[in-house]
DNA sequence: TATTGTTATACTCTATAACTATA
DNA sequence: TATAGTTATAGAGTATAACAATA
């Protein structure tokens, strides 16, 4: 969105980014690191997505739409697209027979982790311009405006680490 | 990507997100952030980075394609959308009888400018949710970290301040 | 001949509305 | 009657290939 810098500068000799410009061009770097790794495997973002969630769910297309945030009918062509590349399959519900259950395949299976392994190691390969310390600094400052910001949106950020309505 | 937050735990009593799923989530929530006010404007992502491009340029086709990282034709069916709307205009060049310039309506930059406006207050809020110390250490980490990777694939960041060439 | 831009075509992605089958 | 999912339709966004006009 900025053309131009807006190098507020530190009057030390580094000249550095405005807070907004950092984190947006942060942002557009890692997302399009997910993008060129999932372009490996001639998949969209939504279809990474997509496989994405079913590495650990079966959801019903309902349910996939809610996640994705899409129509279902999106929702529907989209998983349909999928399978048609034999990334994903659908399967009847045993208890509900208007439902269908969407699962991967082993071959959506092995792109999505493919593209996820390396998608890591290119987040890893930026965070390694920075020293070990540095590094560690930035991680827990974002791990913290992210629990933070997560806590004002009521979500939860840590699932299965006990929701917090227990004892 | 990840369904599991990986929360590597501290051992402190704070469970902290991993380095990489840190980065990920928070690019995809400032993405989210740019999306979210642009389509307030009816603005997709790639309308919005046009109209970003235009604030301070006035290119061809071909200059907007390689900005943009798109095939010619398909910049061209971009900006007959965003014509259509009033968002900006083609004009011929005065040099080049082949060629044209695409600038913003005065519309065109209202909309534009809003957008930025507010996505930059969404961003400035998300850091509010850190004190003031952290924020500040936060963008001087990711100023450093960009400017590290920049340097590296020898993109200038800060174009205007002396692109290095000089005495 | 080479370059700039547009057009024709095809596919993905998305939403709305209408439909089928089940509950 | 309500819900789960699909289909019909329309439009944005993208690329490839073919084209017109200019250099």
């Amino acid at each position: 969105m900025r053309a131009e810098p807006t190098a507020s500068g530190t009057s030390s000799g580094r000249p550095e980014l405005s807070p907004v410009d950092g984190l947006a061009r942060l942002s557009f770097l890692v997302h399009r690191m997910l993008e060129l790794r999932a372009a490996e495997h001639e998949l969209s973002m939504i279809q990474t997505r997509l496989l994405g969630i079913l590495r650990d769910r079966r959801p019903t297309i309902n349910e996939l739409a809610a996640l994705l945030a899409l129509d279902k009918s999106s929702t529907s062509g989209l998983v349909d697209r999928a399978a048609r590349r034999g990334l994903v399959v659908r399967d009847p519900s045993p208890t509900d027979g208007r439902a269908v259950h969407v699962s991967l395949t082993d071959h959506g299976r092995s792109l999505v982790d493919e593209a996820a392994a390396r998608f890591e190691s290119d987040v890893l390969a930026l965070l390694d311009h920075l020293p070990a310390a540095d590094r560690r600094e930035l991680s827990t400052l974002v791990s913290r405006l992210l629990v933070a910001h997560a806590a004002e949106q009521q979500i939860d950020l840590f699932p299965g680490r006990d929701g917090g309505r227990a004892t």
